[in-house]
DNA sequence: TTGTACGCGTTATCAC
DNA sequence: GTGATAACGCGTACAA
């Protein structure tokens, strides 16, 4: 690819100063119509395109929006080793890569974030990289005007770090006094309601709590989990069934207690993703869902609408989440605002997975 | 926000050079540990975040890959007046916007373009703008060191010029002789597979296609369902049947002709999503598919597999089309090569909409 | 209306 | 190992 033409390869073609070829397409009006075709003819001929990094220097900010995603996130396809591209072709046209796993809950607020963008004419700009310490959320943030981030098991120094030179609004994570701006759900409240129609409506009893409470946003949910069970006169659990032994082997053991009855008459699991799999799992092992026990998730993904039962879960407006984070932004961008917090509201959605016909 | 911390800051503070500062993070093993240290705390201290375009400029690339989607294909939800976040809030948890909207099978090929650029450890920048002349497309050119781009009613020049600068891929284009790499499927023989069911399997002999002619893509299946009426010893249409007026009304003098009898018993539609509207409103005027009439799609999106009846239609690698994309782009930063064309296989999925059990 | 000249924040090439 | 200093391409006061 050639030397990629720049502003003084029009102006000499057009025969000004490169001031003039600027002004041409930053502020037409301000140069005489026949300088201006003669700019923009010089221009086609060249193949000029502005860069944007230029621009963004000079300016110093770049339009763009970040939207970035720690790896934990990232679909096993990613470690597959390289394939070529007739395997890729081949496995696709064969395998059905479905809902399951697209989209998937940071699909739809990513798809709000950029839908908004759009709105507000600003490119979005996506990255992702290692989980920790990793130094490629910085680098994403030193190219953005605002920056979106999905929580991960970054260090929290180091978001506060960027925080400091660039507006960042922090999905599913709690209000928190930081340079971040915070935007989660009423993760508490909506679990107590989901506790609260397992008992009222079928009279469940006894439950276990599957998560990891790794994520802020689970462990509000753990605790709503908790103070439900207590308002109910139940026994409250300490911790969260651990599920990162959650194999077959837990699961046949699952199963035997639950033939022998002493078993939680239903599973609250902190995400969709996590119910979706223990469905499979009990499916597999010929437990029924709900006859044998019930199962809930929390998202509301589509996933969840498709499986066979479908799921009783708590809905979040991931879309709205994402719209709001770019709306935050292009406010913030401007001037400083203090950081904020938003709590937005949920949704009860009953499947049959809880035992509803 | 206070000014953003430059490598002036740091080093004033560090009390070295700015190259120190700059090896320190580029080149970390030139620089002696002790000063390291020092100019690592003073960054952190500051909360210095490298700026990308500065970055950009010097090092003449950016790293990012571009995606580039015209107006074209935006949902409705853009050009809705602005609402507050409570309203969309309440809209969304109402609501139960499903497959059908989202993914669309732009949203495929961006999931496959995103997992490569991942792995390929870039950015992405996405970009859209109005459908025809816009300079959004150049701007975005202008930020990446190679642009992918959706097809649109842009005027070709306007490609042709992007593509002098920049590496430029261009989806559902056929091979042409450009400056642009292309990227598509052999939607011919694909639509002929398509037909020969059609008429081999359950021996439907008389067709209407469906669909607008503006794309490429759609022309190339019009003219292989040409083909296969011909090689069927069918009538060849001249033109496709006219979407842009399929409304209830025109759906309703559909029926009346089915009822008559002289009306096509397959309705071959040009892509999925129009053979889902085409389904609605079929059974909205009782009309059975496929009993009464078959309708096949193309394309193989989700939403299709979900319908009542799931529909027939021709799958395309969309996830692998976005990651070939990345890699033609990568390959080609480097170095400036040939432009190349890639026709990739598809696959006929059967469902029921063609009358198959 | 057009041109000159400087600044934007990095990287890289040299000397030291 | 560290420090001046010159690009990099564009926007924009300011001058002409």
């Amino acid at each position: 690819m050639a030397q990629r033409a720049t502003v003084y390869d029009v102006a000499e073609r057009a025969g000004v100063s490169i001031a003039t070829v600027s002004h041409t397409f930053r502020q037409p009006g301000r140069v005489r119509p026949e300088t201006r075709e003669l700019v923009l003819q010089a221009a086609r001929a060249l193949g000029y395109v502005p860069s944007g990094s230029a621009r963004g220097l000079a300016k110093g900010r770049s339009q763009a929006l970040g939207l970035y995603a720690f790896d934990m996130f990232l679909p096993s396809d990613l470690r597959a080793t390289a394939e070529s591209i007739d395997e890729l072709v081949q496995r696709e046209l064969k395998g059905l890569d479905d809902a399951r796993r697209f989209p998937l809950y940071v699909d739809e607020i990513q798809r709000g974030f950029e839908v908004e963008a759009r709105r507000a004419g600003r490119p979005v700009m996506l990255g992702s990289g290692a989980s920790r310490d990793s130094l490629d959320s910085i680098d994403l943030a030193g190219s953005v005007d605002g920056l979106a981030i999905f929580p991960g098991d970054a260090a929290r120094d180091l978001l506060e770090h960027v925080g400091r030179g660039v507006p960042v609004v922090i999905f599913s994570s709690p209000p928190m006094h930081d340079p971040l701006h915070h935007i989660t759900v009423a993760n508490e409240a909506a679990m107590r309601e989901l506790v609260d129609h397992l008992v009222d409506h079928h009279g469940r009893r006894s439950f276990a709590f599957l998560g990891e409470l790794a994520a802020p946003d689970i462990g509000a949910r753990f605790r709503g989990f908790q103070l439900a069970s207590a308002a109910h006169g139940l026994p409250v659990p300490e911790e969260p069934f651990d599920t990162t032994v959650l194999t077959e082997d837990s699961l046949r053991t699952l199963r035997d207690a639950i033939t022998s009855g002493d078993l939680p008459e239903a599973l609250v699991c902190a995400t969709d993703q996590l119910a979706l799999t223990v469905l499979d799992l009990l499916a597999r092992h010929g437990i029924r869902v709900p006859e044998d026990i019930a199962v809930t998730g929390f998202d509301g993904i589509l996933a969840g609408r498709l499986s066979q039962p479908t799921l009783t879960t708590v809905r979040q407006p991931f879309a709205s989440m994402g719209r709001l984070a770019v709306r935050i932004l292009t406010d913030t961008a401007a001037g400083l605002t203090h950081p904020k917090s938003y709590v937005l509201p949920t949704r009860l959605v009953i499947g049959s997975s809880c035992g509803c016909p």
